[in-house]
DNA sequence: TCGTTGCTTCGGTGAAAACCGAAGTATCGC
DNA sequence: GCGATACTTCGGTTTTCACCGAAGCAACGA
């Protein structure tokens, strides 16, 4: 059958651990170049090269040329919700394995999910809005309530300016350590934005950790209550 | 990083065509035999045998001796819902394909998605319970009215009791054949039964294609009008 | 212009795994 | 018990592909 050949090429591009590897990498929604993925993945640069060149000719990454260097992301949302769903399988569904989620602690703290906060302040700062009602879940969905909109802006997110993009405004994803929701979507993009506009957290370089300071920690615990 | 080898772990498992083809056939969410699946997959019974076991091994696949029989079936939704998105992903991101969607037109009109119905009817469908206010939608998800309750009541569906279930009601599902959404859920689940029940369509045995009959063709596309 | 850096292409090696035929095990009907 | 059916295990073959070192190409800096 023509679907399912297609599905296997996908899959088997995913199924390589070095690839894995990069793609995890790219999760954090940055760009990286050939260089930084090859040490990511730990593989030579020509080995890298070729899974680069294969994840781009399958359509899983895009690249752009500057300078010397070249700068390879994830294709799209799309791409980043298979993996992110894949981290949910595998978690979930260990052959013996005794661990789920990240082992490092930070990393299940906070860390980015593509373009949004995930891990147990993620889903935290999630729950606190649904019972503070900024936004009403509708079965497995969710929507900004009037009140939300208010606070948002408050807050400095305008709603109706995120509205105006094609992107979806809210948007569940299932965290994969803590298997449970976090917010996704565009306003979910921009909350994180925000945390690193007031300066509460802050990218760890390299990896898809979110460190906060002790002090956004707290506000943001605070925030919305 | 353990993480980003587990999803390599599961994607190598869907990886292999012979494995890709299995699963695909077993996303009409019945249980097969490893007979049936090794015709499916186009293999000899020794490699399907070996096959299966290595996605039941691998946590996909759950397996059911009865007799001289072992049936197999996926092993949730989360399985399923991850080999939808793979084939969104491969009809959006073909490599030079020009095929877009299955090639048998009655796979494209109605067919099974896990459990409910996808295809040009499916989504038809969804857009004309949006159109008639039975289900609402909030950016990317749904939830059904209070004229949907009364609506579906009358229809032979019990909202209440469907909510009683640990399942989301309603859930969107892109179609990865029309690129549009189509009713998946618990509510999903339950219209398709009730087509069935009523006799207005049923499933062609061995395919994921619903056959509507002509005049249930009609009566669906006349519903909730 | 020339060396350095970042990345790709080429060529050859080694290991993983997909595949089938043949033989083995379990269950059914008689 | 006996043959038939459904499936698995075993053994051996063939293909695929991940990997690296060496060489090639392109862009930057002096």
């Amino acid at each position: 059958m023509t679907s399912s050949a297609d599905i296997s090429r996908i899959a088997s591009l995913m199924g390589d651990p070095a690839r894995a590897n990069m793609l995890t990498e790219l999760m954090s929604g940055e760009a990286r170049t050939a260089g930084e993925l090859a040490k990511a993945a730990g593989v030579t640069a020509p080995t890298a090269s070729g899974h680069l060149a294969r994840l781009t000719e399958g359509g899983l990454l895009f690249v752009e040329k500057q300078g010397r260097h070249r700068y390879y992301r994830l294709a799209g949302p799309g791409v980043a919700s298979v993996i992110e769903q894949l981290m949910g399988l595998a978690a979930s569904s260990p052959p013996v394995g005794v661990r789920i989620g990240p082992k490092d602690p930070q990393l299940r703290r906070a860390r980015i999910c593509y373009d949004h906060l995930a891990g147990e302040l993620g889903v935290a700062l999630f729950n606190r809005l649904v019972d503070c009602k900024l936004i009403e879940l509708y079965a497995d969905s969710v929507a900004v309530t009037p009140k939300g909109q208010r606070e948002f802006s408050k807050f400095g997110i305008d709603i109706q300016a995120l509205e105006l993009a094609k992107r979806p405004l809210c948007k569940t994803c299932l965290d994969w350590s803590e298997r449970r929701p976090h917010l996704a979507g565009s306003l979910g993009a921009r909350l994180l934005t925000r945390l690193y506009e007031l300066k509460w957290a802050r990218r760890l370089d390299g990896t898809r950790i979110v460190k906060f300071t002790p002090k956004g920690e707290m506000q943001l615990t605070a925030l919305f209550r």
